[in-house]
DNA sequence: GAGTGGTCTAGACCACCCC
DNA sequence: GGGTGGTCTAGACCACTCG
């Protein structure tokens, strides 16, 4: 065990506490929870400048080695951005961030754009058992429901259906919130203070229904790629749900694996 | 610039080497480099242990720290496994790694499994054009293709077209490569030395075709989902195309954004 | 107990940014 | 010029594995 290897020393804690609370974990992953602890409750919103290296490495009695290996660790998760010669920031959501790390859909020619789009329908009603399920809600809480088209080079390619709880996003359907943006992280973000940090996405090939024939012009029972995501917040809770189902006649979805 | 920024002293070559050849990499970026040239050469063939960290790192005339940045490198992209205790080992295929690394389809439950194969047809002939652009072949190469179909728990899931050049895998349609293993990227490494790497993965919806509907017992223009998918070896060179066609109505492929 | 990778430290210098 | 993060070093100790 290492000599300060509980870090609760500094959160004026006894050194007992190594006893209680058996956290055995590398100095630098403590750090790393007691930085994202801040970034959680709000201290430093998105966008802020974090102190230095130096100063934290400090204010926690650590190296700046092992600071820096913490904060190198949330730089990897996309929650802070490192900027050589500037400085540490709370990594917030814009139109460039949900291309590269949420949009994987790409043209035939390997080009990514986000997709423009158009409300279509949004409304409140109680969640349904598929909806409960994804966001983890009991039945009979009331939910936020989005559809909307969403186009690519002026081409309707996707029609996606949007769930979310009211008691995240308790206006999300009155203005001023409509019309809603294109980038919706970034609403989410600015008005309500919620972070999409993390999604995890299922894809399966499903037949079209009447509305995807109507809005995306394909032919009935037209395969498409239907993408159920769960967006989680910095706590790992789920915020959202979205099932988007896709024309890949001239699109496709890329993954790298490495 | 670093005092022995450059590794090339470490390769009997003058300090001059640093403007001849601007290579201001940082130096556990040529170290790793330096690694991954002794991967490509087979010098270390997979399942070697390495030399320990110490070693390495006086045999490159860098700190251990150094030296440690790079194999964790090697690491981050599975080319190398580090157990504490034991030491760093090349990465080898099998079962194991094929299902976490390449292997992305799940059952409703969440659950994953490798699945069984059955070869349906395997010959030689000229590359066609779509296999030659994803090889990054010359038209009129010879290659090997293999038809096959998949399935998980009984079911039959997948239909597989596998691409290969002959000139990486001469005899891969020959006895006694046959009856063809299921796990092929173990077969392409202990017998052809060829390491699948890294591959990238095109994700689309498309009707099931005659074979999809005798092979998986779907319905005539059934919604599947085709994952396009090109292996690359440890530098990068394409050796393998697949098209994979699956019925997702009791798997999906799932990606997690982070 | 010897050997391995994993963690941590303290201190130095470098590359970059901005005033 | 003074700040930031990025790199590199040398040395210490810890956790794990195996004979």
């Amino acid at each position: 065990m290492y000599l300060r290897n509980v870090v609760t020393g500094y959160r004026s804690m006894g050194t007992q506490a190594s006893n209680t609370t058996p956290s055995f974990k590398p100095l630098y992953a403590q750090v790393k929870e007691l930085l994202l602890a801040r970034l959680v409750s709000g201290e430093w919103p998105p966008g802020t400048m974090l102190p230095s290296e130096t100063e934290l490495a400090a204010a926690y009695g650590v190296s700046q080695g092992t600071l820096r290996k913490a904060l190198d660790g949330l730089a990897a998760e996309h929650l802070v951005v490192r900027h050589q010669g500037k400085g540490t920031i709370v990594a917030k959501h814009n139109p460039q961030r949900s291309l590269f790390q949420f949009f994987h859909l790409y043209s035939e020619q390997g080009e990514r754009q986000l997709p423009e789009s158009r409300i279509i329908s949004c409304g409140r009603g109680q969640v349904e058992p598929a909806a409960a399920a994804a966001l983890r809600l009991p039945s009979g809480t009331e939910v936020i429901r989005i559809f909307r088209v969403r186009s690519l080079s002026d081409r309707a390619v996707m029609t996606e259906r949007i769930t979310v709880p009211c008691a995240l996003f308790p206006d999300l359907d009155q203005p001023p919130q409509h019309p809603l943006p294109n980038t919706l992280y970034q609403l989410y973000q600015v008005r309500y203070r919620i972070t999409v940090a993390k999604a995890i996405e299922r894809l399966r090939a499903v037949a079209a229904n009447a509305d995807d024939v109507k809005l995306l012009g394909v032919d009935p029972k037209a395969p498409l790629l239907e993408i159920d995501r769960i967006a989680l917040d910095l706590e790992g809770t789920p915020v959202e749900w979205r099932v988007t189902r896709c024309d890949t006649r001239h699109h496709h979805y890329l993954n790298v694996l490495d």
